[in-house]
RNA sequence: GUGGAUGUAGCUCAGUUGGUUAGAGCACUAGAUUGUGGUUCUAGGGGUCGCGGGUUCGAGUCCCGUCUUCCACCCCA
């Protein structure tokens, strides 16, 4: 019976696995460049933290099953319940601020479709228990930091950056209450998905006034923020959070990230819990789904359960990056080597085997990757084999080494090569 | 969950209006090569043509179902 992959699943064969770990390294040398350290959980939990904060209509959307004993579990979707759970059990002895970041591999039971698999990879970075404005330039920064490092310039990606407190400041302003903006926020959300009409027929459903709506539409349109003056009134709360929105790009623009970044008062991100800076990655050219998304949610520590604590990150998954990549040029299966080795030792002679094996081992103790044929194939063919193993050089046992206790040294990149004592070696 | 496309060797694909024993390139293995790799040449292994049913004297080819993959929708933490 032949059994195949799970839908939406990958199989990670050497090459592919070399790519997993291009991505997978980076996006952790990123994190300690920016002083953050790493954590991980279980990949399942009870099914119960993932309906806290999203409700039931996210039950078919997991993976989830029942033990032995009875327990409702559902595999990992995310992994910010996770980290919420485990701050808050050790919030007293955490010292601030808490940088933590992690690479947890997620399941979600949903369509494959392109930029979204079942299972994926998300790398996530988080900062608890800084107010001040800066936590969220760290963490735009150091997302922007590792999508440059992969050479990415501005050109390709932009930041796109709001801010929800603003958003409410200024809709609250004009007449909507308080209670409805969770309402619109999703609708807001769907702005670039969808055609104008339908997005303004929305609007027109959820609020009253067609003036209201019309002024909502200009401000989605807003890529400045002093052009939010001139749409509608300003009040001190919306002057507040526009003067933090100017600050996190000054903050940007310092760290040398400014070119990537650009205010939109359209992204609102779709999720209920965001409370202050909100922001997306995109493709520059726009046909991607966001590469990145994260924002500031001061309510989840609560919402599970321990103190009121702030809290800013984002989560970056690796298929809309790695067809991005592609797409860009810049990630080439055949440019990441998948298996590297120092040294790969051949012998002339099948008396030489023992010889050979030692060799072998005894680089290896010296901390070298070494390998060699299993069997006493022709001299030609175990060079074919080191030139398959991507050996950068290539140990002969031969006569000179019966002879006058010599190996041959050859560097398989220029084809020379040297005789040199064992005994020199090995030592 | 809805719709469209798709499926032939490990990979990329050919396969005539339905007709004998299903092909190529790449990859893999072995040999040409008894002390020197990347090139070349030769040979070999590998397929119940996604799976199940139907039509037919006969199905890789036509019909139905199902699964997979891809694309879009719903959703998007």
């Amino acid at each position: 019976m032949k059994i195949q992959a799970v839908k939406g699943t990958r199989d990670f064969y050497p090459p592919q696995m070399a790519v997993r770990n291009f991505i997978v390294d980076g996006w952790k040398a990123a994190s300690k460049r920016c002083g953050f350290v790493q954590y991980d959980g279980p990949i399942f939990e009870y099914l119960q933290m993932y309906q806290v904060k999203s409700g039931d209509e996210i039950v078919e959307q997991l993976f989830n099953f029942e033990d032995r004993g009875g327990r409702r579990l559902a595999i990992r979707p995310e992994i910010t319940p996770t980290l919420a759970r485990m701050v808050n059990q050790q919030i007293s002895s955490l010292p601030r601020p808490i940088k933590w970041f992690s690479v947890p591999r997620l399941c979600r039971a949903e369509r494959p479709q392109k930029g979204r698999l079942r299972e994926f990879f998300q790398w996530n970075i988080d900062v608890i228990g800084v107010e001040d404005v800066l936590a969220d330039a760290e963490v735009i920064y150091c997302c922007l930091d590792y999508l440059r490092s992969l050479r990415l310039t501005s050109a390709d990606i932009t930041a796109r950056i709001s801010s929800r407190r603003l958003l409410a400041a200024v809709l609250m302003n004009i007449g909507i209450a308080e209670e409805r903006l969770a309402s619109i926020y999703p609708i807001l959300d769907k702005k670039p998905k969808i055609p104008a009409e339908a997005f303004e027929e929305m609007l027109n459903k959820e609020i009253d006034s067609a003036a209201t709506v019309q002024t909502i539409i200009r401000l989605m349109n807003v890529h400045a923020v002093e052009e939010i003056g001139r749409i509608v009134e300003l009040n001190d709360a919306a002057r507040q959070a526009m003067q933090e929105v100017s600050r996190l790009f000054a903050l940007l623009t310092l760290m040398g990230v400014g070119e990537y970044c650009r205010f939109d008062m359209g992204i609102v991100r779709g999720l209920a819990y965001y409370t202050g800076i909100v922001f997306e990655v995109h493709d520059a050219v726009g046909e991607l789904r966001a590469i990145c998304g994260g924002g500031r949610y001061d309510n989840l520590l609560s919402d599970f359960g321990g103190p009121h604590m702030t809290a800013t990150g984002m989560g970056m998954g690796d298929c809309v990056l790695e067809i991005l990549l592609r797409e860009k040029g810049l990630l080439k299966d055949d440019t990441l080597p998948i298996q590297r080795l120092d040294y790969f030792v051949a012998y002339a002679d099948a008396g030489l085997f023992d010889r050979a094996v030692q060799v072998t081992a005894a680089l290896r103790e010296k901390g070298f990757s070494c390998d060699f044929s299993y069997k006493p194939a022709a001299l030609g063919k175990q060079l074919k084999q080191a030139d398959a193993l991507g050996a950068a050089k290539c140990i002969i046992a031969g006569q000179e080494l019966t002879a006058e206790g010599k190996l041959v040294v050859r560097d398989m990149s220029s084809g020379t090569q040297e005789s040199i004592p064992a005994a020199q070696l090995l030592k």
